[in-house]
DNA sequence: TAGATGACTCACA
DNA sequence: ATGTGAGCCATCT
């Protein structure tokens, strides 16, 4: 586990329930806005949905990732929806839902 | 060591 | 609304 990976799933882990992030803000808050792409790497090699709520991660416009590997969307949307999410057509009301630092 | 890849994002046509 | 191209970063080949 890098440095890089432990930062992010840490910050992932500070959303609360009810909430999701986005990329870019995960990004952001490690500094850089630009790092999404790495940070989609972390959660892509991120294999325990069960330690990490890496379903919570949705891209900037709101749109659950479609390569969840669970269940898919399907699997996300549940969890997201279990979490007090309300997930429309599998994409998130960011305004509502978005988590900000 | 260099080049390709990706669960991204933004700008522009 | 849809498509293309570029930028940036950590990993993987």
């Amino acid at each position: 586990m890098t440095p890089f990976q432990k930062k992010a799933l840490h910050i992932l882990l500070t959303v609360p329930k009810g909430k999701v992030i986005t990329y870019g803000g995960i990004a952001e808050r490690m500094g850089n806005k630009k790092l999404s792409r790495a940070v989609g790497n972390v959660l892509h090699n991120n294999p325990d949905g069960e330690s990490y709520p890496c379903y919570k991660v949705v891209d900037a416009q709101g749109r659950l990732s479609h390569s969840y590997a669970f269940g898919g969307k399907e699997e996300q949307k549940r969890r997201l929806e279990a979490d007090g999410v309300i997930v429309n057509n599998y994409q998130v009301d960011l305004s509502e839902f978005g988590y900000l630092f």
